[in-house]
DNA sequence: TTTGAATGATAGTATTACTATCACAAAAAA
DNA sequence: TTTTTTGTGATAGTAATACTATCATTCAAA
């Protein structure tokens, strides 16, 4: 028997839907390595096009522009996230172990993973940690925002939230802290990686230091019995 | 006696240093205005030149790009905020209550204030939500960097850190705590505003309650005291 | 008075971010 | 089998963006 997990995308993030053709997946694919190259800022569905030996109008059939692309791939990458973490966590049934993956999972550069062919999820954690809060980080977030855009993002914070609430169901901020959780694994990594003097990690570089750091302030905000 | 402050900004952020003269205020005045109504991606020299009556290249003898327009911004920011915290931390010899009045200074909107002529603090605060980090998160962000580019975030962390480390001088991850409050405090802020299921605040929309969550998780993992 | 520094006015270029049209091949529907 | 639809390729075109360059003018310092 084969099984094999199949995320399904808003359907208001492309014109034409790119899992249905070779095209459209190597346009996923090549975008996932073309951004992950030189930046979302430069690139351009100009570039991306000659790469994949296609014409920029054969790229706009499929995405409005390069910033629903954006959006598209960085949804995946949430999508993805949250189905490894219902997996992970699946049969255990301590809501504190079940929290620790969640960090560790966030907060770990991946491993190359052959499930989704055309998706390079180890590229796709570094464009994440770098470009991923431009998807919402736009003068059109409410918009997108009604669009259900970010729905992906939404869920596992959700998710995580109501995690945190099995550890301490009186706990008042389930939600902040887990945006916080998902914000800070990735901008501290970048942080780490570009800007070490923003953290304590300056010589040795391992992510396990950040989900250390996540471990130490959730659960101590968690248990913390008042004053 | 008269007496003003005046924030030094990093020469390499400039061609020509917009404080000297009429025109630069007027484009440093006016940036904050335009990328504040439209965002940081729509904004170009060219509409920021109609706006002040000058041409594209009257704006581009001060700044190189957009870019380095925007670090300007954010690290005049920075470097306002760092102010101000020197400021009102002044004679407090309680490293708590230091800590309380940075989370405050930091999460909290800010009201008008007249004390730089040509600079709006108001729209500064909701620029640097919203556009703040896309000043490193670029892909020049490493050569940024080498030119100090970002040293004004950086002295507020370690400020921030050194306050940390007074509360207990065992904490572990002062820096990276500084870091997460100091971005926390921001894009909380732009979560509750846009993204508002992100947070625990959709209905009450009170920076207070960031700056009581940001307490929250500082204090406890501050005082955590072992397993 | 001469020099120089800042600004204004204008022009020009390569690239970006699209939109539109036509032709062709393959697959699906008739 | 023929017809129609669908996806792609090829090409063209446009307005805006992101610059660079040149020349003339003005106003203040040397």
């Amino acid at each position: 028997m084969e099984s094999y997990v199949k995320i399904k995308m808003n359907e208001k993030l492309f014109l034409r839907n790119p899992e249905e053709s070779e095209l459209g997946k190597r346009i996923v694919e090549h975008s996932i390595l073309l951004i992950h190259d030189i930046g979302f800022e430069a690139f351009t569905f100009k570039k991306l096009a000659t790469k994949i030996k296609t014409t920029e109008a054969g790229v706009y059939r499929y995405f409005e522009n390069k910033h629903r692309l954006l959006i598209y791939i960085v949804d995946w990458y949430w999508c993805w996230q949250e189905y490894r973490l219902l997996f992970q966590t699946n049969n255990i049934s301590k809501p504190e172990i079940k929290l620790k993956r969640a960090i560790k999972l966030l907060s770990s550069h991946v491993e190359i993973d052959n499930t989704f062919e055309y998706i390079n999820e180890t590229l796709l954690y570094d464009i994440v940690m770098r470009d991923g809060a431009k998807s919402y980080l736009s003068s059109t977030v409410k918009e997108d925002n009604k669009n259900k855009l970010f729905q992906p993002y939404k869920d596992l914070c959700a998710h995580i939230a109501n995690i945190i609430l099995e550890c301490n169901k009186k706990y008042k901020y389930p939600r902040t802290l887990a945006s916080t959780i998902i914000e800070m694994a990735h901008s501290q990594n970048y942080y780490m990686k570009n800007l070490p003097s923003l953290t304590d990690f300056a010589n040795s570089k391992k992510d396990s230091d950040i989900s250390n750091f996540l471990e130490n302030i959730v659960f101590s905000a968690i248990n913390n019995t008042g004053k």
